[in-house]
DNA sequence: GTCTATATCACGATAGAC
DNA sequence: GTCTATCGTGATATAGAC
């Protein structure tokens, strides 16, 4: 069984993905998470170290998520892809932790700490990016492609009828260089 | 001067996009609106018929900004792009409203009625694009490009350094129909 | 149609036992 | 480290005067 502080930021995460910022409430996290209040703040003194704990998580996966971008065997562009798309994230992976941060800009009275992490993960991806394409324009391209996929995710929309993310890739595989 | 209900619905736009669904409570958009709280629960009977009101202004908007893609003199694919990314949007256009509507799925018990009129405007744009360029796949692909830019919009972050939107149209132009 | 007052309720946070 | 009980604040929504 995981620490119990983990287990309040999976349960925040959670929330925040299904139900809302508005949902996301000291109660129905601790509840969650099967702690109580009290033990909730025992860990998190406020919500918004609640918040500030799971922008740091934010951080270190994107980190994670910029390696595994340049070590992926599928190339970087197909990893990329596939992993913002609608069901490609992985518990502990980058994208659920990105979608519930998305969320959390509201109901936290600092929404400039949240706009600085997620700018410090675009970096990350776009540097990753770059590094494995070598064409800056073509490596943006690739990241926007990403972010249009990571918005449908958000709001839970499914992908257009009849297309795919390999679609996408079959488009832009003549734009990249031949080891990718 | 508009309307005491345009005015209501101008205002809980701003709020949305400047300082986030929390904030956005009736006494701040009563206030921002320069009417009282009695006068605005006059036009709107609850908070949810509030955010009702702002869904059928996008539905709206929706509509009129793919007759703009369409008649665009610059391109389908320029108008889209050029007006999703920052600061490319005007008052009373698609694009803020939009925003606002990304924030309100927080706040209002009711996601299910956002979800539905965000699918209802992407699949107008995608109709659009498709109808333009021709090409399916490569009118997806500039809508996600264009979503992206919308999520840094949305998220308030600048462009990466040295890039533009003009960078992103010559990438995508060798792959357009010739009259685009 | 628009206002003031007020009832009701949920959330964040604290105190203190165990 | 984790729990229960409780307080203060601020939000939605209603009632009713004008």
């Amino acid at each position: 069984m995981p620490s119990a502080r983990d287990r309040v930021l999976d349960a925040y995460e959670t929330l925040l993905i299904e139900h809302g910022a508005g949902s996301a409430t000291l109660d129905a996290v601790a509840a969650a998470a099967q702690v109580s209040k009290g033990g909730l703040l025992y860990h998190f003194a406020s919500k918004e170290a609640l918040a500030a704990g799971l922008l740091q998580r934010l951080r270190e996966r994107s980190a994670a998520d910029a390696d595994e971008i340049r070590r992926a065997r599928e190339g970087a562009v197909a990893y990329h892809l596939r992993t913002s798309a609608p069901g490609g994230g992985v518990p502990g992976g980058l994208t659920r932790t990105y979608l519930a941060a998305l969320r959390v800009a509201d109901g936290t009275p600092d929404g400039h700490a949240v706009r600085e992490a997620m700018a410090a993960v675009d970096a990350d991806a776009l540097a990753a990016l770059r590094d494995e394409l070598g064409d800056p324009v073509l490596a943006w391209l690739v990241q926007l492609v990403g972010d249009g996929l990571y918005l449908r995710t958000l709001l839970g929309t499914p992908l257009p009828e009849g297309l795919t993310v390999d679609d996408l890739l079959g488009r832009l595989r003549p734009q990249l260089p031949p080891s990718t």
